[in-house]
DNA sequence: TTGTAAGCGTTATCAG
DNA sequence: CTGATAACGCTTACAA
């Protein structure tokens, strides 16, 4: 029949708007995409449905979208991949409803915060472990932004792999990117021109490590004969690009999943149990492709 | 202060959400995010906000997706890139708010439908004539979705530059794809086992083009020495791929702008002017990269 | 069991 | 111009 029930005069008096705000850097990031589409999925499961801001890494729009969020009184809020500043985070403890943070690390952490991560130190152990197996001693890598602490960690995964199997990192086997395609262009620069050639390069990200395998395609060194790549996110273009990237592939969708599990955990309901604070952290796995293998013995 | 004013208490009295709804097929599809990113920054402009609701193309999800912005009350939903059945039109048609359809096609115009759309036929023509240009004569069509209509409208551009060149094409110069990487890998396939060899080829989009790269690689075929390649769409990834891909760009971030102000045009207001129907081209343009150039002279 | 009234947080209208 | 009050569409608690 033609009658629908209305929603908004539901929830006020009910207290409840079956509605949840998802904050995102940018939609057009493929990764941030498929954590949307897990956010979306499972949302729907619960009988929730979703409300996107994107706030372009502006953080006037990242402000003014949580306040709307806030306006639209959403029953909980989940932010990804955003550096969460110090009057930003003012805002979100001000909303008075859960907030989850994907991938994201607050300055201090504050009595409402829940957050799902991956782990960036394993990912790195198992991509630089790979490596490692393959016979590899000089293994380079490429960081990300400067400063993001999910370089920081994946760094630190590399340092324990090599730790672990003996092997001294060259000083000059830390190359900076950006994180960007160009960043991986200018490191496989600085690589070539090294005193040490590296036979294998562990990159901050795909989209690095892409920028890197376009670089080296250029001057015509092959991947992964005469140097190995591997990425990490494991971004859908991975497997298309040429040769096809061995890298570590982040849960996206499990990221998002868990986020509105967690997020609607806290709402109260009857089975109402409000945690003070918890870390969901999800695995990432090591999918090998093309663009990793032995290196081929130097002559001589 | 920590005064933040009840939005659906609002809309209960004045009638207006503030909110548009947007359904789309998944969000994960790059193509598609661009276009809500381009919904969602001009919403903002216009003080709206987003409700996205995926489909997966299932078309349970799809109506249940309608009726929940209808219990939402939006005040206008935009529907990008869906095939619109018939007993989903109806649950359009029921929504008693505009409507505005990107690039979908609605089997019968209904009274509210709107749309914006990007002019196939002509980015099609534009690709075409750019390898006419080039001096192909030989020039293959790799078709996407059994019978979509974007495939329909692109073929005619395709066979209107010819015709205009008065090139008569090949019986076997349109081959059938999927719209997907597989799709172009297999166009190929049956491409090199035609009698007369194609010396350029234009795919229904940038996916299917880079499917064909890919699949021509392997064999040791040059593009664009041995053949040119020209794709549709330019999604983020065309520039990237190896050689990087010339293709018909869409006006991604436009289509979501125009259906957003099409929509917001419809809800009442000050003034008032509702329009029976109304449908918005808007038009691609060529981006010239490396996959395509001029054909070399064949031996003898 | 069925029905009626109160109230959710706003805006708008109409007295004062 | 300022302040009280009805109404928006629903749920729920209580009364018949």
């Amino acid at each position: 029949m033609g009658y629908s029930p209305d929603a908004q005069a539901r929830s006020l008096v009910v207290g409840r708007t079956q509605t949840i705000g998802v904050v995102v850097t940018a939609i057009t990031d493929p990764f941030i995409a498929r954590v949307v589409q897990g956010i979306e999925n499972t949302a729907l499961d619960q009988g929730y449905s979703v409300i996107l801001a994107s706030s372009n890494s502006e953080p006037e729009r990242e402000i003014a979208a949580v306040e709307m969020l806030r306006s639209k009184r959403v029953d909980g809020v989940i932010v990804t991949s955003s550096r969460v500043g110090a009057l930003y985070q003012e805002h979100l403890d001000r909303l008075g409803v859960p907030v989850v943070l994907i991938n994201s690390h607050r300055q201090q952490m504050g009595p409402y915060t829940f957050s799902v991560t991956v782990d960036n130190r394993h990912g790195a152990f198992l991509a630089t472990k790979h490596l490692l197996g393959l016979g590899h001693r000089h293994i380079a890598y490429v960081t990300g932004p400067a400063g993001s602490s999910d370089d920081l960690e994946r760094l630190g995964g590399y340092h324990q792999a090599l730790a672990q199997a003996g092997v001294v990192p060259d000083p000059s086997s830390v190359v900076p990117g950006t994180g960007r395609l160009d960043g991986g262009e200018r490191a496989f620069a600085d690589l070539a021109k090294a005193a040490q050639r590296a036979t294998a390069v562990f990159c901050y990200n795909d989209v690095t490590a892409i920028g890197f395998l376009r670089a080296a395609r250029r001057v015509g060194l092959a991947v992964p004969r005469d140097c190995s790549v591997v990425g990490f996110d494991d971004i859908p273009f991975a497997s298309y690009v040429e040769p096809p990237l061995t890298t570590v592939a982040q849960p996206m969708t499990d990221l998002g999943k868990q986020a509105v599990l967690m997020a609607l955990d806290q709402v109260p309901r009857r089975d109402l149990r409000v945690a003070e604070a918890s870390n969901t952290v999800l695995q990432g796995r090591l999918i090998v492709r093309e663009s990793s293998a032995a290196p081929v013995q130097s002559p001589g």
